[in-house]
DNA sequence: TCAAACTTGTTCCATATGGAACAATATGTC
DNA sequence: GACATATTGTTCCATATGGAACAAGTTTGA
C-alpha cells in the first residue's frame, strides 16, 4: 500500500458490500488453499471437493457434486477421471439410470482426505480468529441461510 | 438432484462449514453476474473490479486494486491497458514514484459503472432476501470483521 | 555512496476453465 | 409405441488465469 493510505476502506461502500466481501474471502483466503494441496498433493480445486463431497456423503453422481460445489459439470468430469485413475475414487453404473454413475470414495481416498483436512481446518481457524465463539455460531447461521436459500 | 435425496446436507459438514459454504456462494451466486456483464458489456472480472475500486475512491494505482480484491498483479494490469484503451480509465504517473501510476475512473467510466452496479445491487438483494434486516446487520458486521483480519 | 534488496508494472507461458455441442439414455405426451 | 424433450457425462476448444521472470525505479544500510 502507498504511503499510510488505508485501502480497507473499499469494504464500506454503500451497495453490494456484501458480495464483496465474500468474494474477497473467498479470493484471499480459499482459494489460496487450494493452491497449497495443490503443491502438496497435485489435486486441483475440483478433485479435492470430490474428496471432500464423498468424504460426507457416501455415494453420489458427478451431477450431485456439480450442484452441491456450484462447479460446472465438466471440471468436475475432468476431475473424475483424474480420481479414478488414480485410484481415490470407484465408479459403478446406476442400474436405474443408465446415464449416471455412482462415485464412492476408496479408502486411498479417505486416507488422502485425512492428511488434506487439516489445511483447510487451519485456514478456516486463521480466518475466523477475531470472532468470539459466540460470533462464530452467528456467522454459521447466517451462511447458512444463505446457502440453503434456493 | 437423483430421486429425493436432499444435497444440501453437505452444508452440515462438521468441519470447514463456513470455508464451503463462503466458497459456495462465491460460486453459485457472485460468479454467475460476473458473466452476466461480461455477455452485456464485455468486462471481464479484473475490469469491473477496477471500476468498482475507482467509482469509490478517486485515485489508486494497480498494486492497490490488487491488493483491495485479492486478485493477482498480472490480471489487473491487463485490465487497466484494456480499460485505458477503451477510456474508461485514465493514468498519469506518480510524480513521487516513478514505478508506479496513478489511475483514475473517466466519465465514460462513471457512466458505465452507473449502468453495471444496479445488476449487483439485484444480485445482492437476491441473495439476502431471506434475511431479515436485523439479520443482515449481524452478517454485514461479521463479515466485516473477517475481511478486515489482517 | 554504492551495492543489495525490494517494489511496481509488464510480458511470457503453461495450465485451468467453462461454454457449447454431442452421444447415450430417460421421460413425457399423444 | 413413437416422437419430442430433457438429462447425464463427455470431448472440444477458445479464453481466462496466475506464476515466474524481467526491467525500471526505489529503499536500505554499511
Amino acid at each position: 500500500m502507498r504511503d499510510g493510505r488505508d485501502l480497507s476502506v473499499i469494504f464500506e461502500r454503500p451497495t453490494i458490500r456484501d458480495t464483496f466481501r465474500i468474494s474477497y474471502l473467498a479470493n484471499r483466503l480459499v482459494l489460496p488453499a487450494y493452491d497449497d494441496i495443490k503443491l502438496a498433493y497435485g489435486l486441483s480445486r475440483g478433485e479435492y471437493l470430490l474428496l471432500f463431497c464423498l468424504s460426507y456423503i457416501e455415494e453420489l453422481t458427478a451431477q450431485d457434486v456439480a450442484e452441491m460445489t456450484g462447479r460446472p459439470r465438466n471440471s468436475i468430469s475432468r476431475a473424475v477421471h483424474r480420481m479414478l485413475d488414480e485410484g481415490y475414487l470407484k465408479r459403478s453404473p446406476d442400474p436405474t439410470d443408465g446415464r449416471q454413475a455412482l462415485l464412492r470414495i476408496t479408502a486411498k481416498g479417505e486416507r488422502l482426505h485425512k492428511r488434506i483436512l487439516p489445511l483447510f481446518e487451519e485456514q478456516e481457524a486463521k480466518m475466523l480468529d477475531n470472532l468470539t465463539s459466540e460470533e462464530r455460531k452467528l456467522l454459521d447461521s447466517l451462511l447458512k441461510k444463505l446457502v440453503l436459500r434456493d
